[in-house]
DNA sequence: AACCAGGCTAAAA
DNA sequence: TTTTAGCATGGT
């Protein structure tokens, strides 16, 4: 079944979206996939999508069953307004943020399979985008169909000798084994967790073991769709000191919450990929 | 060939 | 409470 929706290049661009760091198998297609020049691919949990744009009516269109179509538009988070909000960043007399707009036109914050986010971001600690996704793809490989990801009770039983092998997880192998079992016991409830009020869903991650502060933060935006949430990685601390210099840490961070009142997350977003495209 | 990467845990101070 | 060593491993 394919869905046509009427997208500007500010309201959506998937090269931006896919190489942003929010997520890690969106994938460009080989071109000439589908019939089409330029098609792209996504799976979260049991939906799969491809899509295109579509020269003759200009409308992106999306290929997925008929009962997934409301998973994938909230997915794309189709219901925010990006390009509003867009506008009161070029109000504003922020260089660096307004640098960053112009740069990743079509960004959007995805609502992400829970358990994908939580895995993915387990892996991510003090590692690379393209290990990481080498990582991911191995998983997806070795322990699901090569295309979705690996479900709990897959993952919690793999031995750490094995999982280590050849996936590059390194120390993260015990990590992902230990939050698969709590998940399987029930001791862990992502679902549960992501109904919480920020404060309470912070916290019940944090204690999760292999699970710090900005960890937490990478799943609760893209996998809870916290828009306050405002992941400070190795990156975001250049950009703090380098680009907002004349602030101290804290004021900086009044700053952003004060200012960008529910897409504090988004507005990391375009920074981030915008610090990482320049180097 | 060192240093870095979407950091975290646990021990030390 | 805040600071720091150690961590697996491939990318740059």
């Amino acid at each position: 079944m394919v869905f046509s929706k009427s997208l500007s290049a500010e309201e959506f661009n998937p090269e931006v979206i896919m190489n942003s760091g929010q997520v890690f198998r969106m994938k460009r297609e080989i071109p000439g996939a589908h019939g089409m020049p330029d098609t792209y691919s996504a799976c979260s949990g049991d939906n799969d999508v491809y899509f295109y744009l579509n020269k003759d009516n200009d409308t992106w269109d999306f290929v997925c069953e008929e009962a997934q179509w409301d998973f994938w538009q909230r997915y794309f988070d189709f219901e925010t307004d990006y390009v509003s909000f867009n506008d009161s960043v070029r109000a504003s007399s922020d260089k660096f943020l307004k640098e960053s707009l112009m740069d990743s036109f079509g960004m959007r914050i995805l609502r992400q399979d829970l358990w994908e986010v939580f895995i993915s971001y387990i892996i991510s600690q003090n590692n690379n985008i393209p290990k990481i996704k080498k990582s991911i793809q191995v998983l997806c490989d070795r322990y699901s169909d090569g295309i979705h990801f690996p479900k709990p009770d897959v993952l919690a039983f793999i031995p750490e000798t094995e999982l280590m092998d050849g996936t590059a997880l390194g120390y993260r192998a015990d990590y992902i084994i230990g939050v698969s079992k709590g998940v399987l016991d029930g001791s862990i409830d992502l679902e549960k967790i992501s109904s919480l009020p920020y404060d309470e869903a912070y916290n019940a991650l944090i204690k999760i073991k292999g699970i710090g502060p900005k960890v937490a933060n990478c799943i609760m935006l893209y996998g809870f769709h916290f828009m306050e949430s405002y992941p400070i990685d190795t990156w975001m601390k250049k950009i703090i000191t380098e680009d907002y210099s004349s602030y101290s840490k804290d004021e900086y961070l009044n700053y952003i919450n004060e200012s960008y009142i529910g897409f504090q997350g988004y507005i990391q977003q375009l920074q981030f990929y915008h610090k990482r495209k320049k180097k």
